[in-house]
DNA sequence: GTCTATATAGAGATAGAC
DNA sequence: GTCTATCTCTATATAGAC
């Protein structure tokens, strides 16, 4: 800990050498990955020279390992307050897709790096609360489905893992492809996901109104034979 | 080509050498990394030394530059049979859906590499033909969605680019959980996806018939308030 | 088609001067 | 906090024997 006991936060005019240096390592692994950026591209970036890094850090991976750690307190700190807050089923949901949206917006490289890497790094005993952060996530999300289908804003014939799934793929891949001032806003994007995870792209025609979804729900596995 | 002219296919019975260093090598790019797997690793997983590859490969970017070759011109094979076909809009969707989960079945190692190396691969000239691929793959994905709307089986409320991108990334990022032989078939999986992605998650009751869907057309970016 | 042996380069990391 | 200099290991790839 060689921080100022009551330094600076997180903000980037008052930011320390040291975090300035894992903004720059972090840009690096979301852009080329982890494994095809070299200490010397990261001094490079800085201005350094590689072995001057050495002085901030023990390792390439001490570095990814902090930024993984701070992250992933930020983010659950962030689902607990929406697991915690009092409002219904559906806004609970709909909450924790918009943090989603939002964190990739506010630590874009960071949760580039949990997606393009925790697979691999997370085979290191080193990184074993990566899978643990994985499972907090999972409970999380199929909490927050249960919920919605006891309460009843939720159908009732979703297979709660399956859905859980594609829910938490949907909202992290979105990474990908999203640039902060680009053409779409955070809250666009959000937006329009729920759109399309709450009512779906179909026209209404197409789900006749509660008779059908009913009928559906007696043959959960085989109602997909729509598609003939 | 040290191929014999009218050799055996594709089927892992007559494979040739080749071939099966081909799909061992595919294996481990998959679960591994490209760059994190070796030619030593290849190797040793087929029984033999690193220097007996080169005997059969130019280089370890060889063998993921033909894998992928070979993958994505019979994916694209794939798509323009759905494309060249005379079913409605609807089911064209879903038929390539389908195809998205099958080819995740079936070619589980390509589409992991290719999702997982494409952004770095791509940088070289080599693999040039990976941008090509994409871009015709949002042209085949956003000419059905554009039909269908067209055609009044999807909303016209719908940001075409932004469902384009979403229906995209969650079809492929299944290769990241997806097990053949586990407890899911494909089938069932595009059954569950194809539900949600089509009507949604929530209850009817959520979303009143037509009048409302097409209020909901009249302010097409703000609709997403319904979270507060 | 595989092995032995090895060239060559690149990567992470260290020690001590400034 | 950074630089100079350098060690060590690992990786891709090659040449020629069997």
């Amino acid at each position: 800990m060689p921080e100022p006991a009551g330094g600076p936060a997180a903000s980037t005019a008052g930011a320390s050498r040291r975090e300035e240096l894992l903004r720059i390592a972090a840009d690096l692994f979301a852009t080329k990955g982890f494994r095809n950026t070299t200490v010397r591209d990261i001094a490079d970036a800085a201005g350094i020279l590689s072995g001057s890094l050495y002085h901030h850090f023990d390792s390439k991976e001490s570095m990814v390992d902090e930024l993984m750690r701070t992250f992933q307190a930020e983010l659950f700190a962030a689902y607990d307050d929406i697991l915690a807050s009092t409002d219904d089923a559906r806004s609970k949901l709909e909450r924790a897709v918009r943090l989603s949206f939002e964190t990739i917006e506010r630590r874009g490289a960071e949760v580039a790096i949990f997606q393009n890497e925790a697979a691999t790094l997370g085979q290191l005993e080193r990184f074993g609360y990566l899978a643990e952060r994985n499972r907090q996530s999972r409970d999380v999300w199929v909490s927050l489905l249960t919920e919605g289908v006891e309460s009843g804003a939720l159908r009732s014939d979703l297979d709660i893992t399956l859905t859980y799934r594609f829910i938490r793929d949907t909202v992290w891949v979105a990474v990908r492809w999203y640039r902060p001032g680009g053409p779409h806003t955070t809250t666009e994007v959000a937006d329009q996901y729920l759109t399309i995870l709450l009512d779906g792209i179909a026209t209404s025609g197409g789900r006749a109104a509660t008779s059908a979804s009913e009928e559906r729900a007696s043959r959960p596995s085989e109602q997909g034979d729509s598609s003939a």
